[in-house]
DNA sequence: ACGACGATTACGACGCGTGACAGTTA
DNA sequence: TTAACTGTCACGCGTCGTAATCGTCG
């Protein structure tokens, strides 16, 4: 027992946190250098400790990726969405941030709809590849 | 009149392949280089020819892209899909291109099936962004 | 002989990670 | 002691873009 990466704080070190999200350490690491991701804290010796929500959030970008957005871009959408939390309604930055946000969510949308299509199209292929090498089994 | 590319032949030089299909010269030539799709044949001068039935297979080509498969994985698949349809049926080389095509059938089912999950999560993940954005826009 | 088109070669760049290593912490 | 973690540097891969220079086609 006593397993690394559960503190009783409920604070998990990167290898929980990648194993979790099923990613490895190092990207972990590259996201956090690119901005994606701080660790809420640090070990006394300079572990990275990582909350919940943190876990929540790279499962997130985890499934941001699909749609081909840049590390920097997601950086912007998270930060847009992190400032539309903490920041006063109603106010300026909320102003701004969400419209940055809508920014993204319709280019998001955008990028399923595109990916939907060539979805189908390769679903279409698929299926054809499947039968023409079917053809030529006569035998099942 | 007289448009470039257009040969009595029916064969196509690089440029209108590339129009048509919707990739630039340069990637056309890259494929080529990975043992893709070669040339029906060239002018006295060097010119690229291409039959439509290549501009087919590159379309093919780019079809295929969204589901991930490595230049050199499309090759393969490509090749036995070639094998299957200029070799006796019924033969040994027969079988095992169906069984090779087969396999990358069966690899590009499971790819969709994949990314259609992947897209499904991201279709929600846009639409909860929408919404979030939204709901700090009081007006609209 | 002119203008569009193409060939070849080669250098580079971007995005996304991945090793490897030597040292530190739990 | 051993496993997990640290920072850092640098490398690799895929997919082309771009440019220079020169040949071809009609």
């Amino acid at each position: 027992m006593s397993g690394p990466g559960t503190q009783r704080s409920g604070l998990l070190q990167i290898g929980e946190v990648a194993e979790r999200v099923g990613l490895s350490l190092r990207t972990v690491r590259y996201y956090e250098e690119q901005g994606l991701l701080e660790p809420a804290s640090r070990s006394p010796g300079g572990f990275r400790l990582y909350s919940t929500d943190q876990v929540d959030r790279l499962a997130l970008i985890k499934q941001m990726k699909p749609l081909g957005f840049t590390v920097q871009e997601m950086r912007e959408l998270l930060d847009a969405r992190d400032a539309l939390r903490s920041v006063p309604a109603a106010s300026v930055p909320a102003e701004t941030a969400a419209a940055t946000l809508s920014e993204y969510a319709d280019a998001a949308a955008k990028r399923c709809a595109k990916l939907s299509e060539q979805l189908d199209q390769a679903k279409g292929l698929a299926g054809q590849l499947r039968s023409e090498a079917q053809q030529h089994r006569t035998t099942s």
